[in-house]
DNA sequence: ATTGTTCATCGCAAATGTACGATGAAACTA
DNA sequence: TAGTTTCATCGTACATTTGCGATGAACAAT
């Protein structure tokens, strides 16, 4: 890639939220997100029978939901529990919110 | 790609959901709907200035926000003027905040 | 020791995403 | 008519994502 932008640095809060959006920009992991945290507590393969997906694919998206801090996974031989990470949960909730909480009081020319 | 999953109807809710955090899913984008949702109202390729990018990066940024619904563009010539697209932008806000708003007073087993 | 279960990782293929410069379209101005 | 400004789109290059089957690691139970 020729990408000047290259080195350029997003803010912090930019970038994390940007972060956590393109991790939730699946519907399966939507679908994992909305299990785990509707699950009270944790979870494993199961979302194997919830999902269209090899195994193989849904451990990829599993890692991907852990790369971005959103779960977390904890080893429960032969299995593998997995749970929402929740101090970064409400980091998101809060991130996406503030995008969101605009006043559109303002006259919106559009 | 192979995809035995390609035809698998994901609910309109998820798919929707996943698309809407797709598009904020760059950094560049969660820049262009901050200064679009702060500015009142309208705008326009003074984004060149804000974002480290060419011209023609930012009009593909611009199109797939159009795409995912989230703006929208109107020709004032000779520029354009882009604006939140309110409709949609109240609806992501809902379909996150439902699955941000989860209940952790049960008990979380990690 | 062997077998079975559960999951991660590897290797591959195809699709998408990101970025750039160049070119083109639309509309105003001189 | 010719030139200017503003933006979209095309073509290209490379990176990343998505998906699968196959293989491997870890552990429990026979």
């Amino acid at each position: 890639m020729k990408r000047s932008a290259k080195d350029f640095n997003y803010s912090d809060d930019t970038a994390l939220l940007a972060k956590f959006a393109k991790a939730l920009g699946h519907p399966a992991r939507i679908i994992i997100l909305k299990h785990l945290s509707n699950q009270s507590c944790c979870f494993t393969g199961d979302l194997l029978e919830v999902l269209p997906l090899a195994q193989s694919t849904v451990s990829q998206h599993l890692k991907e939901l852990k790369d971005a801090g959103l779960i977390i996974g904890e080893v429960d031989p032969p299995k593998v529990k997995y749970c929402i990470n929740t101090e970064n949960w409400l980091l998101a909730q809060n991130l996406f919110s503030s995008l969101f909480k605009e006043d559109f009081s303002k006259i919106n020319c559009c």
